[in-house]
DNA sequence: TTTCAAATAATAGTATTACTATCTTAAATA
DNA sequence: TATTTAAGATAGTAATACTATTATTTGAAA
């Protein structure tokens, strides 16, 4: 990953730009018009509709391209999916490496990492044609559909989940910072980033599952985030 | 839920029979060699090869009957998962119950409850045509996907969840034996049994969200979660 | 300036999936 | 015996998930 001047017409512009990994697609989406135009909509689609009544055609009809133009950029839907997913982790990562630098305290660290998680972002202007707060929602709704598959073995020796791993080494050392003897730093990281999720869905449609019906608050979350982590860490 | 005589020949026998939300269903598929068929069958393919593989037609032809014959019973693919999905639940809570009968202690309760989510069980005789090995690793690996789907609301409303939310209610009431002040029944309840079936998935397909890669025992699981929740309600 | 390669657009076609409909036969029940 | 009911057999449709072909445009190297 890295930040560069995107070739923006407005020279002063910094564009964040992702490098993903090549073996998500056929042609870099990054590198076109129609390639940004099918990530932006897909996402949107995604959104919208959810990932099982998404589909290349009407993407294609959304952008006003062809089916056979979306399929010369991504192999399939399910690549489609782990890219913009992939694309989120990474972003989730700058965001998590520029929160926290020149942070000391671990434990103020670990609890902007809860935050950053369960907290709907605002869409974030560097990245054109990218809506994070829709990308936020995809991930509570669709995130698990990326790895919840009978070929997860084979796109995992791709390393198509290279940025979730990343990310979760990053909180685990965060969480060893803080009690360098505690036993479980990556389940325990695993499990900060999929229960900020869960629970936000479970919150706001199985709201039974949780504590927050009443307010629908991720700030709820948050808490009930913090008390876990820092309980079983004891801090 | 019930237990009762099952008619079987060999009378002295005793069938669990679980009684499931009509509105899954077109006809009861317990009723019947052919539903009883239906669901030995989706079992063992949505095992073998997922959910996204699995069709009726594939199943009919596993069955040796016709598509037409299983959409007399089921009306389409996601209803039969959430059946079986359901009846899982059902019988969960039933070990439960019977697991916990005459213990006093909650937080040995509690204990039982971490160790029967994350056990691989064995096969339960007493139910004839389900596979309970079978269906606990469906439910690791595709227990999600009943409820992440843009109609969840709908689904929820015809109260398909039920079983999920009764077994819920029921460990946060253990939960809240332990400790009557703790603010988070329901969502430490949801999460002891969400990461009880994703830190098994994370382990055997991508360890290094783990700390279990080592063993890929499911008695690491166990301990992780008891320190996780026994910390945090503070016994 | 030409040329050549690459990207795109337009169109067509296939196998599979997710159903619906109908008609006949077999078995259980009244 | 008559009648419902389930099951079996067969057919058909719309949508999905692709693949293939050809023609057109564009932009960079020779």
């Amino acid at each position: 990953m890295f930040v560069e001047n995107g070739g923006s017409p407005n020279y002063m512009e910094i564009e964040l730009q992702i490098k993903m990994n090549p073996s998500l697609y056929l042609r870099d989406p990054e590198q076109s018009e129609l390639g940004k135009n099918i990530i932006k909509h897909s996402i949107q689609l995604i959104h919208d509709n959810g990932f099982e009544a998404f589909t290349f055609k009407k993407l294609a009809e959304s952008i006003g391209t062809t089916e056979a133009g979306v399929y010369r950029y991504f192999e399939n839907k399910h690549k489609l999916l782990v890219y913009i997913i992939s694309w989120y982790w990474c972003w989730i990562q700058f965001q998590l490496s520029y929160q926290t630098n020149n942070i000391e305290d671990p434990a103020i660290k670990l609890k902007k990492v809860i935050t950053l998680l369960s907290t709907n972002v605002e869409d974030d202007i560097t990245t054109g044609h990218v809506d994070e707060f829709q990308l936020h929602q995809i991930l509570i709704a669709e995130g698990s559909k990326a790895y919840l598959t009978n070929h997860v073995g084979k796109d995992n020796n791709q390393q198509f989940f290279q940025p979730y791993k990343d990310l979760c080494n990053t909180i685990g050392e965060i969480i060893l910072e803080c009690n360098p003897k505690y036993k479980y730093p990556h389940s325990l990281a695993s499990t900060i980033i999929e229960m900020a999720h869960l629970q936000n869905f479970f919150m706001n449609h199985l709201p039974t599952l949780t504590d927050f019906s009443k307010s629908k608050d991720e700030k709820e979350i948050i808490k009930y985030l913090e008390e876990l982590v820092f309980n079983t860490i004891r801090i």
